[in-house]
DNA sequence: TTAAAATAATAGTAAAACTATTATAAAACA
DNA sequence: TGTTTTATAATAGTTTTACTATTATTTTAA
């Protein structure tokens, strides 16, 4: 399946938008590959450049920093599941079909399919997981919240405590539910593969059985009293 | 109450121990501030020198690099809650108590009891929710991981595993529903003074909210079925 | 009292994180 | 087709960060 996925990120996040140029387009594919593999602390926008190639003040003229280029790769990450989901929960009459359904797309397994020929879905899933919350987790957090940056993360959520809200709509607590499912997958696909006392995922390695913990805790919560 | 609390953090984390000299007690107690003022990324040893007031190189006596400060900090936060957590538990009959003890001392209030004239407790706190992460969220975790520096958070896990499984022995997720709540419990925190959207404490931002939230969450994991 | 250890002072380096300027090439448009 | 606009390239910086090395001085310990 080869389906057209277009996404309008919040435009505070680049001086110049990488979706209308090529070299733009690039920028994106690229940092992708290159922070999955070194990770965003030691990615700067001079590697970046000469594998592009091109020169660190045309990559400085679409992001003012490396910063803001991880929080629209995020943004792209988060819409491209809330994607998913509508898309997969769409045909299903019954919640607990449905949450079963965001539960196996939050976490990775490699029939994925994908939406995008240049985009590696793969390497993009690795930077949500290892490098996602560093988005947020930042003094500039409230000044970036101001400028909406957060959106598509925030709608995910949404979307996901209202299909909580809908299998029990006694439940108080959807949005917080949903933001823990939410990190959880991924914070607990991490520590399979590099911490796994923090985990009971040792053995298999397998993410269908984090998929199984998180359907105990989410569905624990939702059926309590 | 005015405790003694005394903990030897991994060797592999410091040059010479800072434990051991006037000069280290002031690059701990002065870091905690300073990054929890100015946040991980914008800290530098320079900075710090600046306050103490001490050289960079000195700084550099003690520790390699900022990263490995942070850990410093983070594994001397999670030993001093485990601590407590013991403490806590200790006198305490049934799990259900434990549980929601353990709970009620990972959600930081006010009336926390201080361990330390030097340490700032709070600032610590804020340290651990909005850069604690960071510690393991690097290309280096499974290097660092080799070396036992992740060592005091496991411990609490393990510690808080064995507790849900003294409450329901059945249960084949002890250590991945410690490590949920343990994560949950910061970034809750985080969101309810961020980004209020992706939780439900909105209205009063009460910590008491969020014990509940994470009661529900935990019971509802372990008395599923 | 002397040796050893700790710290201070000084002076660097390499890389990161940018900015500015001018030139050239490509696209748009008239 | 020629002209204007826009995009990119090339060049050349600056400031800050993240270190390292050396030597001097002070403090501590034997």
């Amino acid at each position: 399946m080869q389906i057209e996925f277009k996404i309008k990120l919040n435009s505070s996040l680049f001086h110049r938008d990488p979706d209308g140029t090529e070299i733009g387009k690039k920028i994106i594919t690229h940092s992708i590959k290159l922070i999955s593999e070194i990770g965003y602390e030691q990615f700067t926008f001079k590697k970046l450049a000469a594998i592009i190639p091109t020169t660190e003040a045309t990559v400085y003229r679409y992001f003012e920093n490396k910063h803001k280029l991880l929080i629209y790769l995020i943004d792209y990450y988060w819409a491209f599941i809330r994607y998913q989901v509508l898309f997969n929960i769409n045909n299903l009459q019954s919640p607990k079909d449905k949450i079963r359904t965001i539960i196996d797309l939050l976490v990775w397994e490699d029939n994925a399919n994908s939406f995008s020929t240049d985009i590696d879905q793969k390497a993009l899933y690795y930077i949500a997981i290892a490098e996602g919350s560093k988005t947020f987790l930042s003094k500039e957090v409230d000044h970036l919240n101001k400028n909406q940056v957060f959106v598509p993360y925030k709608e995910l959520c949404e979307l996901i405590a209202s299909v909580f809200k809908e299998y029990n709509p006694e439940y108080q607590f959807a949005n917080s539910l949903a933001s823990t499912l939410v990190e959880t997958s991924h914070f607990q696909y991490f520590f399979m593969h590099h911490l796994p006392r923090l985990c009971d995922f040792t053995d298999k390695k397998d993410p269908k059985v984090i998929e199984e913990f998180l359907e105990t805790m989410v569905f624990g919560a939702l059926d309590n009293r």
